[in-house]
DNA sequence: TTGAAAGTGAAAACCATTTTCAATAACTGC
DNA sequence: GCAGTTATTGAAAATGGTTTTCACTTTCAA
């Protein structure tokens, strides 16, 4: 039986109506959308996709909403240097989308997700985050790893 | 003998004049700002002291010159996500201001620099950065880490 | 001392993001 | 279904850190 065009289906449906959101069309347009294919998305470059499909879903409402799942801690938003935000899904419930760091081209703004080393980096990420928590009484809740330097391509065109 | 008040005498005048850069009071004046104190300082903190004793450096200077210096790799740029970028001496020749990561409250935006763990993490990092350049054929010239969480005091008045 | 080129300040422009506000859509209880 | 409550919305304006412009000044090598 094909999927049924109505909307509150989703996984994030519990989740969303939990925290006493609404479910609307355009939220759960951005999810569709960062659910289905590559992150490190800007709120223009959702904004775009997402009205080419739903005229009257306006770039507010990708702020907003992008605003409301970092809340929830759906999406992670980073910072990669070039002067604006870039969002892609958390980790899912059933381990879609798993944890990674990132490689950041300073040349070409390029981004790469590796998971290589992801369990060596874990496990000093987990005795860090304690170490550093008794010492400084301070409650780690999230990490940011960023390597930058020059990808493949921009260092044939050097 | 006291210091004559000529300028061209710090550590930097060598690494400066050796890339074509000129001299002049601006970028003395926050060199000498950054290597005196605390780090983490935004453009205009830095305008405002600056601009205390030298009321005709204006804030686009302060702006040139920490690119300038960012692009020698004498100042580091970071985002701690409260919308304004925070610059801070990179490691000097003699080894002040040493490598560290930080620790970055989402509460009241404090920033603690820590150097525990730092030679495990960095550790990891070098292993890190040698797989990933091989397997990627990218060249790591820098890594960001971050923290971040609730600090001791905002733990406090939760 | 002098000239070429780098550097500068003030003001304007830029541009990603946020705010405002009246209109609308989503839920709740009937 | 229906109405009432309230969250959510889009468009436009505002915000605010950063960059650009441009005529003027400073640096520095010759
Ligand atoms: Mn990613
Ligand atoms: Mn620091
Ligand atoms: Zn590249
Ligand atoms: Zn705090």
């Amino acid at each position: 039986m094909p999927m049924r065009n109505c909307r509150g289906q989703g996984w994030w449906h519990g989740k969303f109506r939990g925290c006493g959101y609404r479910l609307t069309v355009g939220r759960e347009a951005i999810l569709d959308l960062l659910s289905g294919g590559k992150g490190h998305l800007s709120a223009e470059d959702i904004y775009l996709k997402i009205h080419a499909r739903y005229p009257n879903v306006g770039l507010t409402t990708v702020y907003r909403t992008l605003d409301v799942l970092s809340g929830l801690g759906m999406v992670h938003k980073f910072d990669f240097g070039d002067g604006r935000a870039r969002y892609e899904l958390a980790q899912g419930p059933k381990g879609e989308h798993p944890h990674h760091h990132h490689l950041v081209c300073t040349s070409c703004n390029r981004v790469i997700d590796y998971t290589d080393f992801i369990d060596d980096e874990v496990e000093l990420l987990r005795r860090t985050e304690k170490g550093l928590g008794e010492k400084y009484n301070f409650k780690i809740t999230s990490h940011v790893i960023q390597f930058y330097g020059l990808c493949a391509k921009c260092r044939e065109n050097k």
